[in-house]
This record gives structure tokens, C-alpha cells and sequence, in this order.
DNA sequence: GTGGGTTTGTGGCACC
DNA sequence: GGTGCCACAAACCCAC
């Protein structure tokens, strides 16, 4: 009975296994989905690029759109405030 | 005079302007997936949390696996080297 | 009364500009200090990769430094179950 | 002829070993020096804070100041325009 | 090959 | 005390 000491804890080791490796695959999938995504905006900005446009300013333009316009305009007029008190006109 | 004198620049501002919109809509949808895509990766994380797993653990895995087994196997090395090189066994 | 009202408020503005700027110049001066040991720390490494040492390696090994010994054994550990458990060996 | 076969290899890396453990104490050294600083800048946003001020937008602040006024305003315009294009005003 | 920009990972912080 | 968020620092990638 060479195994048998050990095979309930190789059982669950095995079982521990499957669910890390089965959580790891799920994650390699979805990452790969991601990466895909990433592949076409970066075409997309390049495209663009190629028509005239900053890329730089447009990815700015695209992170300010995801704020809500009221969160927008007050975070714009507290650096207002301040860069006033800052003398930065 | 209905649009006459300034239609010719209008036009192509128009036209610039319509482009950049849907080059922005364009990158925004692909967003919104990729944003989907990582909440997905969040829970997956979570659950296998929840299972016991240790989640940073599982990240620098999933790191790993990304490399060649060979590229990963002379990293490992170099570390080591440089680790005893400072007594650190 | 005239301007007496806005008075005190004028007051307080000028002296929370002040202390704005206070504020924000200590930062700077720390910032600044940062900077220039962020520089050495450039060409620590470019001298160590100019002497054939590899500057990324050279960084994980810093960064487990860090770490305390048990800590830094533990992790090594877990990460070395999660392989085998993936067939990473 | 003592240690003959090996001391030439043992020298050049016992030469190795010592200058990059003088490398990375020289990095540690820097590290700690930053990180102290790192500290105090925290302090100064904590007191600032504590003034009533929005250490988010201090935050921004600083970085700005970091920029040209010619590159801040070029940046601004771009942006601007782009904005009108999309017609978030 | 080097520098700038973006993205990703990590650590600190506040809120619950 | 733990969880989510935010900012910083490092790694990666592309453009020059």
C-alpha cells in the first residue's frame, strides 16, 4: 500500500489543485479578451492620428468625459481657487 | 446671406468635428468592454479569495506563466546569482 | 458700510492664500530634494549596468531586501506551491 | 601554487559580488533618504488638510506648476477645442 | 538605443 | 479590521 497513507491529503491537494488552476485559466482568458480590446484602441488612436488628431489630447478628452460634468466643473473651479491664491492667474 | 460666407469653413470644421466624435465614441465603447472585462477579472480574484487562495500570490503566477519557461528559468538564475553575490543564501 | 462687509472675508482670503502657498512651496522644496536622490539613484544603476550588471534584476533584489526574511520565505514559498499546483514545477 | 585553478574565477567574482553589493547599499541608502523625505510630504498634506484644504487639488496643483505656462496653455487650447468639437462646451 | 507616454502593479488612505 | 479607492512608482512600448 505504497500511496494510501497520504491519499486523503493528496486528495484535497488535487482538488485545491483544479479550483487554482480552473480560477488561474478564467483570468488568462479574460486577460487575453482585455488585451485584445487594448490592441484595437490602440488602432483606433492611430487611425486617428493618422487623420490630424493629438492622441495625447484625445485621451485626455476621453478620461474627462468619464467624470460627471458637476464633478468636472467643481474639481476645475477649487484648482481655480487655488491657482488664484497661488497667483498662477 | 443665409450660411454662405463662412460654409466653406464650417463645413470642414463640421466635418473634422464629426470625425473626432466618432473616433471618441469608437475608443469609449472598446472602454467600457475592457472595463467590463477587468471587473470580471476582479471577481474571479475575489471568489478564488473567498476559496483561500492569496490573491498577489495568484497575480505574480499569472505574471510568470506569460514568460517563456526558458526567459523565466534565467531570471530566476540571475536573482539568485546576484542573491548570493550579497549573502542573502 | 460700504466695503466693511467684504473686509474680514478679503482677510481671510489673503491669509488662507498665504498658507496655500506655504503649503505648497514646502512641497515643492521637498519634491525638488526627491527629484535629485531619484537622479542618483539613475545613475547608480546606469554605473551598475555600465559595470554588466542587470539594472531589473538589480531592482528585485532591492525590493526584497525590503522585505524581512520570514516574509520574504513565505511568499517564495506559497508562490512555489501555486506552480506546482499548476504543473509549473 | 595554493589556490591556483580557481582563484582567477574565484576573484573576479568575489570582485563582482563586492561591487554590487556597493551598488545596491548605495541604492538602499538613497531609498531611505527619499522614503524619509516622502514622509514629510505626506506631513505637509496632512497639515494641510487639517487647514481645510483639498489635497487632491493641491495635488493637481503642484503638478501644473510643474509645466510651462507656454506648454500649460498650448495643452489647455488643444483640449479646449477638442471639447467644443464634442461639444461638452 | 534612448526618451516619453501609457499602462500596470503596489502601497497608503479613508471609509465602513 | 477589512475593503475599495487613489496616487505613486516601475515596467513596457513605441516613436524618434
Amino acid at each position: 500500500m505504497p500511496d494510501g497513507a497520504k491519499v486523503g491529503g493528496k486528495r484535497s491537494e488535487t482538488f485545491a489543485a483544479e479550483r487554482l488552476t480552473s480560477f488561474v485559466e478564467r483570468i488568462e482568458k479574460l486577460e487575453e479578451e482585455r488585451a485584445s480590446l487594448g490592441a484595437d484602441m490602440r488602432e483606433v488612436y492611430s487611425e486617428a492620428k493618422g487623420s490630424g488628431f493629438d492622441v495625447k489630447t484625445m485621451r485626455q478628452l476621453v478620461r474627462l468625459r468619464k467624470l460627471e460634468p458637476a464633478e468636472r466643473a467643481e474639481q476645475t473651479e477649487l484648482l481655480d481657487i487655488y491657482m488664484q491664491a497661488l497667483g498662477m492667474a
